[in-house]
DNA sequence: CGAATGTTTGATCCTTGTCAACTGCTGTGG
DNA sequence: CCACAGCAGTTGACAAGGATCAAACATTCG
């Protein structure tokens, strides 16, 4: 199979930082296919113990955990430049599910070949690490606007970090970027009830500062939106790793 | 200077498994010393970019951020064998402040050695990168918590994983931990006022459930608690990575 | 002893969740 | 072609969990 990973999010350190050729040969033997899944299908199970790695070449998804009592939480949004199964990489299963929102086309690895890519790879094992930090900071972040934030700081905290880490993407066309999921995901990401999100999403609307609808986000003001979710608003991905 | 690192933290994998010498001999050219702190100081700040790295070898401490308007969140609690600094030592800076809430021994590291440690240690990075997936694991959990569960179940799930964790660490005496943190800790971390904090830990004490005072956390009822909680009580600390 | 810090308790307010109904859209089958 | 079901979004009324305010209490420490 030909191996097209010039642009592979596993070392884009830089949002798709171009890699030399000998890193693509390298890469290419850990590679092991590319795979399309349809809209709202499942990608990985929590508990499962997948046989397979994941980078996001396109398409969004969210990765959820469910409670006992059958609460959802979304634990984060899936972008293109993501890598999944970390967890059931290095751990013996997955601590959550992933499915995608749209049709996704996603980059695929062998779990059994990532301990030789770690010895043989140095520089791309920093790399999985930078990701697991990267990842951990996101997380952190969404600790602090879960525990502090209010409703409407939270979405509108949410609605600027999407929208600046898909501008940062290139998917940004004139203020809006794809963000193709339901209220009801969104509420679940931010810990709050469907009814309560959508009329703060009204108000914000109202407010002439955010809108989305059909499965687009707009950013009309991001300055006020900042404010609004007393956030800063240059500090969205950390761009420059060591190294 | 002497270094013993015979149990030290990097290379726990299952909790302070201990190490062959020759792998010691290699952490020692990592580590540099070791450095004491007393109770409430400052082991990192958010936005610093701190040449050491710390592995926690005693006592117990707090990672935390703050939101512009002043108010707190508590990210997680630091124990021994965490690892504190990976984001200084893979991004450009942390992204959250540590300090420490009894004296703390740790571990120091240089950062600048960061990247020949990975060239030259594979198995060892491998479980940096383990260590990080944890921590995501952890942080997965508790952005669960926090969107998904009512106050008393917050903090019953705290005391359970609190309580479980540090057990790992054979730091349980019949039934209790030490947890030497005040209630606006807790609040913090959990999202909650200060005031509802007390009373929910008032009522969970009424119970015969669990109790918290002087530092020390006991847990009376690990199966009722489990229950208010709405989790699984034996899936607390993921304890078998490969390789 | 007074000051500082942390815990406890009561009263009140308000942000958010819950319940319920309605709209608009899309796809399906008779 | 229409009836109908199913789903996402919208809106109003009401209830409640938790926040806020305020004050008392307990300990420690200089």
């Amino acid at each position: 199979m030909p191996v097209n990973c010039r642009n592979c999010p596993i070392r884009r350190r830089d949002c798709f930082l171009p890699m030399s050729d000998s890193e693509i040969e390298a890469m290419g033997r850990f590679k092991s296919g590319e795979l399309t899944v349809g809209p709202r299908s499942s990608i990985l199970m929590e508990g499962s113990n997948s046989p397979q790695l994941f980078t996001v070449l396109e398409g969004q998804g969210l990765r959820y955990k469910v409670l006992e009592n059958g609460r959802r939480q979304v634990i984060s949004f899936v972008f293109p430049g993501d890598f999944l199964g970390l967890q059931a990489g290095v751990m013996s299963e997955m601590k959550h599910s992933v499915e995608s929102a749209t049709s996704m086309r996603l980059c695929v690895f062998e779990r059994a070949n990532l301990w030789s890519f770690f010895r043989d790879h140095p520089e791309r094992a920093f790399d999985l690490t930078w990701l697991a930090a990267v990842e951990e900071h996101f997380l952190g972040e969404k600790v602090l606007s879960l525990g502090q934030r209010s409703a409407t700081e939270r979405i509108a905290w949410a609605f600027l970090r999407v929208w600046e880490r898909l501008g940062a993407l290139g998917l940004r066309t004139n203020g809006a970027v794809p963000f193709p999921h339901r209220q009801q995901d969104l509420a679940d990401a931010l810990g709050l009830s469907l009814v309560h999100t959508n009329k703060t999403l009204a108000r914000l609307r109202q407010l002439q500062v955010a809108g989305w609808s059909d499965g687009w986000l707009s950013v009309f003001d991001p300055g006020t939106l900042a404010d609004l979710a007393l956030a800063d608003p240059g500090e969205a991905v950390p761009r420059r790793p060591l190294l």
